[in-house]
RNA sequence: CGCGGGGUGGAGCAGCUUGGUAGCUCGUCGGGCUCAUAACCCGAAGGUCGUAGGUUCAAAUCCUGCCCCCGCAA
């Protein structure tokens, strides 16, 4: 099929990496303008469009879908299907009916679960044991549209957001290579979603990060995997922020927040305890709890707050 | 000119204000104790203190330029 791809982080490169090595032709990549980034703010293009401008295919990165240009360029490559995968922008109608087959979205969740920002993070950040993709028949609403196929993947007990990120990354590709072919060769049969079913996710910010130690052991364990690598739990100590890259559960128990052991280092839950395995202090470097405790006077007995 | 922290043996930190002997915790190596140990005791190796200049009898420490890392904000 000819197809124009849009996405936007590295999230949507693996799949447009599949389609590009497939029998499909990817004819157009649609991507977020460059926008600036970190400290220096410097302009740094989207993943996709550096993979795309590897893979030799051309970009284009319209700051509105809605003023009728990018339905131009579309219809001038006249694409028997788009695939959407992260892109960030919303489609209006005239685009999601331009190519024969539509659109088909790509949706980091099981819908009608989590439809919205950030699904992946949030089925981590509430200790699903499974999750999956969805592809979607784009319609109007919010990862409303029907689905036409699914694969699913347990989330590992100390997975991370990053690490399901990556993994559901590698599975969108043979997704949305076994969504086309079955689409072209009318072997699917969309399925509506179910709407008592629906739940929505709101966008992951930096108010989630501080942990609340009264919390059970696994709620905060839970919230460090689903903040990892962004935006990050956080807790204090004397003070300061540190940033809690991972944790470990553990069954020892005592005051919420106090500190049970150096080496390792374990830190009392509401409910049980966790061990602080890898964390950031303020202006340094990620290290190891041990080197923390090397260079920091850890006692028993203080709190985490 | 957004705000701020930092670069000191392999790791994490102190020392810098008030220049003058390289310190602490951990790791590593060797030895001891022990049924045994990641526990304990003794000992050792390992650093031109980010870089380039300047001031000085003397600079990790004071001054100036540059490089790099990170937190906040966006």
């Amino acid at each position: 099929m000819k197809v124009i791809y849009m996405g936007t982080p590295d999230f949507a490169v693996p799949a447009l990496k599949a389609l590009a090595g497939s029998e499909h032709n990817v004819c157009a990549v649609f991507t977020q303008p460059d926008k600036p980034k970190g400290r220096k703010m410097t302009l740094t293009p989207p993943d996709v469009k550096v993979c795309a401008q590897e893979l030799g295919i051309p970009v284009y990165q319209p700051s509105s879908m809605k003023d009728g240009k990018a339905l131009e360029i579309i219809n001038s490559y006249s694409p028997d299907v788009i695939v959407v995968a992260a892109y960030g922008k919303i489609l209006p109608d005239n685009i999601l009916n331009a190519p024969k087959f539509g659109c088909v979205n790509i949706h980091g969740s099981l819908l009608p679960s989590y439809r919205g920002a950030a699904p992946i993070q949030q089925a981590v950040l509430n200790g699903d044991r499974i999750t999956g993709l969805t592809a979607m028949q784009m319609d109007s609403g919010l990862d409303t549209g029907d689905i036409l196929m699914t694969v699913k993947t347990e989330i590992g007990e100390n997975e991370t957001s990053g690490e399901l990120f990556d993994r559901l990354a590698q599975m969108g590709g043979d997704l949305i290579i076994n969504t086309l072919k079955a689409l072209e060769n009318g072997e699917i049969t969309p399925v509506k979603q179910d709407e008592a079913l629906a739940s929505h996710t709101a966008k992951i910010d930096k108010s989630l990060c501080p942990i609340d130690f009264s919390l059970s052991a696994q709620q905060i364990h839970n919230k460090v995997r689903g903040l990892s690598p962004w935006p990050v739990a956080t807790a204090k100590y004397e003070g300061k922020t540190l940033k809690i890259h991972s944790t470990l559960l553990c069954s020892q128990s005592g005051k919420c927040g106090e500190i049970l052991c150096i080496r390792p280092l374990i830190v009392a839950c509401g409910k049980g305890s966790v061990e602080i395995v890898e964390l950031q202090p303020e202006g340094k470097k990620k290290m190891t709890a041990e080197a923390f405790a090397a260079g920091h006077k850890l006692e028993k007995g203080k709190f985490f707050e």
